[in-house]
Parts: C-alpha cells; structure tokens; sequence
DNA sequence: TGTACATCAGTGAACGCGCGTTCACTGATGTAC
DNA sequence: TGTACATCAGTGAACGCGCGTTCACTGATGTAC
C-alpha cells in the first residue's frame, strides 16, 4: 500500500505486469538458475526468459545477445567470488597464513556452491573475455590472490619470482580441490564431514608456500 | 598395389567408397578433431560425420547416439592420458620423486596438447560416466598416482590417509594447473619458453610430499 | 492540474537454421552349398 | 569354382524440435507545456 508511486524504472523495482520495474536483475538472476538447473552445455536464452516469466524476445532490450547475458553473469560471479574469500577471512585470525587459507577455503565454497557458475568463470568459451568489465572483474579475483601471497612473502610477487611461483602454487592448488570437487572426483574429501574436509583441505594449502617467514 | 584383399572389417582398413573398412576408429578421430576446432559446446554428431567423409545417420550403426560416441572419446582419453603420463616417465631418473614430477608434467603436456578433450574427460556432463568401460579408463590414471605416490611414501595411501592427503594434493596441484594453462590464465608460466616452466611446475609438485623419506 | 507527445520496455508471430533421430533402401561383403 | 542368399554398413530423404534473432506492434511511463 505504501510504496505506490516508486520511481518506475528505478531500484525500487515495483511490480507491473507490463513494465516490469527490473528486467535486468531479474533476467540475471533467471540466468544462474537455468545455469544451475541444466549447466552450460545447455543453457538457453529461451529457458532464462521463460524462468524469468516474459517473453523469449524480452531480453534482447537489456542485452545484446546470449553472450552478452553470459559476459554480465560471468561478472558478477567474480564479484561474488571474492567476496565469498573475503568473508571468509573476516572470520579467521589476522594472520597472513590463515587469510591465506580461508582465501582458499572460500574458493573451494564457492565453486561447490555454484558449480556450473564457476565453470562459466573459468572453463566456458562463452563468456567475452574480452569485455573490459568481466577482465576487471576477473584481474581483481587475481589480485586478491597476489595480496594474499604478498602479505606471507613481504614482497610484491610481481617483482620476485619466487613469491610468484608461490602465487601459482596456491592457486593451482585450490583451482584443482575446486574442479575436481565439483567433478565429483575427489571420493576422499567428499567421503568426510566439512570440518575435516576443510582441516585436510588447510594443510594442503599451507603447505605450498616456501616463501615468508617460518610459522 | 599390394595389400589387395585384406579381410575387409579387419584392421587393414582396406578403403572402398561404399564399406569404409574401419568407421568406427576413423569416427573416433573425427570426434577427436571436431572436439580441437569446436569445443565441447558446440560440438555436433553431424559435424563427426561429415569430418569423417561419411553421411549423418552412418554413426548410429556404430555408437547408439551422441553421448555413446563421446563416452568412446572419453575413454581412449584417458588411456592415452596414461600413456603421455608414463612416457615422460620413461625418460625421468629412476626415483621416485622425480617419477612423480614427470607424471605430473605429463599431465599438463596432455591438457595442453588435447585442451577440449581434457575437459571432455574431467569436466563436461556429456559422457555417461556410469559406463563401465569409462569407468575403468578413468579409474586406472587415479590409480598411477596412487603408486606414484606410494613409491615415495612406501605405504599403500588406501590404508594411510597422510599419503592419501599427498595423492589429494598432488593431484589438485596438477589439475589445477592443467586446468589454468588451458584457460589461459597463467600469464607468468605461459610467458617462460618450456623448460623453465617446467622447472617452475616441477617445483611446485614437489613441495607437495609431506611424507616419505626426505631426498 | 490537464493534455499531447516521445520514449521505453515489453509482446507474440514469424524466420531460417542445425540438430539428433528414424526409416526404407541398397550395394558390398561373407558364407553355405 | 559358381551360385544363392543372408548380413552388414552404408545412403539420403524426412521428421519434429528448440534455438537465436528479427520485426511490427502496443501499452505504460515520463516529460514539456
């Protein structure tokens, strides 16, 4: 009753069968289920237009075509991507082997959460690559790892090629857990519970790391 | 001139025009090379057949449908996964962390020679990995790395779950980069000519061994 | 406040395309006698 | 060795389907006066 008169085409996302107040969340949001639902291989603009109840030629006023919707998707996966690392630090010790490792814990949460999603980030040919967006978005998930890294090592890794290698280390590392958890292929950590799971999951991680001072 | 009347389904792959001698293994390279070009997104029976010289509807005679086809590809992957694996190993020290490391540079060498095919085998939900034939393919390269990792940690990991934590990161770390090359995202790996990536890689496995006599 | 008009964001019919699959068929090969 | 026949492994036309995209349209919203 209260909220009449919203600004029409605003956030406020009021709800108009015709207008629809948000199409363009709306559409991604529609997008990361159908995605969820039946993966990349078959993903269809039609399905999201359909899940998102308009019609199958609605999307084309927010984005240009499928790869368009995809590219944006991808985005906002690497948006949310570190962000689900960076809560999880928020909550572990503030010491830089421990952000390291929930850095990495929140890798591997995110990939199992959303598995098709990160397979669009980082697997999929669908995606343009080239849209400076998603490579920003995509360089600061990259970056993150690079501080991560630089706070252990007391050097930028992008000036010492030890401390890069370690970069690519940690990352191969918590990549590989993440692909092949969601490959289903890691029968040992995923015959345990969280806790040990991610106990294992530490270890391996940490032990990675030649560089920084002995802890 | 010579190898008239060879027996005609036989191995000879005597060629006519009409009885093709051998389609099933010609269908399977033409899997193989429209998996390079397209992408497993966009890779079509149609386009099998027609790589492979030969009408649409002539690969049901040999595989039931699309999927039977790509979990055949899938399969002979993996065995020649293990092959590339072992190959390198062949011309490695006799020891086992340097058996190790060249299984693992194996691994990479695979993915980046078959980049659609790697992730046909690892990470696409086309092949029916229920099939038993599959099944064992791909359980056979699990197995290589158990024993690589055995002969450092000269205890079977099915019993040890500390070698079973070495077989879990030494094969995320390998998949990890594996995977990453393929994606193009390594950028400092990519850039070194091939030894020094190697030597980089070679490294980053190694570090892994928790356990087993130190060397 | 009221009216006229421009713009925006949808609709739904229609298009052509490539896909997997089915089907009756046919020519080549293998085999029994 | 020759003939008759069964089987095998192809062909190519046809099917229905879902896809992305285009297009003229229309109703709701925003704005100028």
């Amino acid at each position: 009753m209260d909220n009449i008169k919203t600004g029409a085409h605003g956030a406020g996302a009021r709800k108009t069968n015709y207008h629809h107040g948000d199409l363009r969340a709306a559409l991604l949001d529609a997008a990361e289920a159908e995605l969820a639902s039946k993966g990349i291989e078959a993903f269809s603009l039609r399905g999201v237009a359909k899940r998102a109840g308009v019609s199958h030629a609605a999307p084309a006023h927010h984005f240009n075509d499928a790869q368009g919707l995809l590219t944006a998707l991808a985005t906002i996966g690497f948006q949310r991507f570190v962000d689900t690392q960076e809560k999880r630090q928020r909550s572990a010790p503030r010491e830089p082997r421990a952000q390291l490792a929930a850095s990495g814990l929140g890798y591997v949460d995110f990939a199992m959460a959303n598995p098709a999603l990160f397979r669009l980030m980082f697997s999929s040919q669908k995606p343009d690559k080239k849209d400076p967006v998603l490579a920003d978005a995509s360089a600061a998930a990259f970056d993150k790892l690079v501080k991560d890294i630089q706070a252990i090592a007391h050097i930028d890794p992008h000036t010492d090629p030890v401390a890069m290698t370690d970069v690519m280390a940690a990352w191969a590392i918590v990549h590989g857990l993440a692909d092949l958890l969601i490959a289903g292929r890691m029968a040992f950590l995923q015959s345990m519970n969280k806790p040990d799971r991610e106990a294992v999951m530490t270890d391996i991680i940490l032990r990675n790391c030649s560089s920084g001072p002995v802890g």
